[in-house]
DNA sequence: CCTAACTCCTGCATGC
DNA sequence: TGCATGCAGGAGTTAG
């Protein structure tokens, strides 16, 4: 599943690929791939004919191409959302959604997704804390990897909430960029149990939760950028070229990397959460 | 305001 | 073999 580190290897790839070149057709073959569109599929191609791809950003799971007028195409992979750079005589693939050509002739852009829990939309952009970002991202935190994260704002509010510390960790709206992979391995790195309650954290506590998953992030982007093919921009979630390196997403029944105690999995807000019984024990007084 | 359950979707694995 | 069921889960929406 895409998280942080897959859909930034994903900006990167288009940033160097799309960047500066000039959209000719747009072609929606599934209607559930475009989002808040009200005017539909052939608005929404007609309206994005001669834009030209300013630049590529992110925060988050959530990336955007930015046009030359002032608006932005947003972009969200869902579970299995990919972008790929094609050739133009490519076979088109099977759950091929949305397909971009481009005046210079050059190789098309396809989004692509099997699950369509992604999808791409037309959004202008504003300004918010002196940054540049559609409206519809604006209520998304920024990631730990934005210059401009505050580590001590995002203790003070985890702490201030009322839930579980996996619920918080999965709640974009208080730091973005982690989802359910990375969140079992932050909370591994950190000794947590997924249901912690988060006004249990003493501070220092949140700030090393953070920092597990700001390293685990870190991680995962620079092995996937140093196998990134760039003529593909390509990210498979489910392949995941990071699962080499995890601690505990999906290793039920294995040892665990500390204890050698077989980690256990447990069904979580309609997912399942993996974690080690011996050093992420249930705390007192849950369940 | 806050928190949490529900819902969308397709392909694959499993069980009878 | 075939059909039903479960599972993967991000995030907007809805309910309380």
């Amino acid at each position: 599943m895409p998280e942080l580190p897959e859909v930034e290897v994903v900006r990167r790839g288009l940033d160097e690929w799309i960047s500066g070149r000039t959209i000719d057709t747009v072609r929606v073959l599934n209607a559930r791939a475009i989002r808040q569109h009200e005017a539909g599929r052939a608005d929404f191609e007609k309206r994005l004919w001669g834009r030209v791809v300013v630049s590529v950003e992110r925060r988050g799971k959530y990336m955007w191409l930015v046009l030359d007028d002032d608006s932005a195409i947003v972009t969200h992979l869902g579970m299995s959302g990919q972008v790929l750079v094609q050739e133009l005589d490519a076979e088109p693939e099977k759950h091929l959604r949305i397909r971009f050509t481009f005046t210079d002739g050059g190789r098309a852009m396809h989004f692509v997704d099997q699950r369509t829990f992604g999808g791409m939309a037309i959004d202008d952009l504003v300004t918010q804390d002196g940054l540049r970002v559609p409206e519809s991202v604006a209520h998304i935190a920024l990631d730990p990897l934005n210059p401009a994260f505050s580590p001590e704002d995002f203790v003070k509010r985890i702490r201030a909430k009322n839930t579980e510390v996996k619920r918080a960790l999965l709640d974009q709206t208080l730091m973005s960029g982690v989802g359910n992979i990375y969140a079992d391995e932050a909370l591994w790195r950190a000794k947590l149990h997924w249901a912690t309650p988060t006004n249990r954290l003493s501070k220092p506590k949140a700030l090393e939760l953070l920092a597990h998953a700001t390293e685990v992030m870190s991680e995962a982007l620079a092995v996937g950028g140093t196998s990134f093919d760039s003529l593909y921009v390509n990210v498979n979630g489910e392949s995941g070229y990071f699962s080499r390196g995890l601690n505990a997403y999906g290793r039920e029944d294995e040892p665990c990397y500390r204890c050698g105690r077989p980690l256990v999995r447990d069904a979580f807000m309609n997912r399942s959460s993996f974690r080690c019984p011996t050093c992420q024990p249930k705390p007192r007084g849950i369940g």
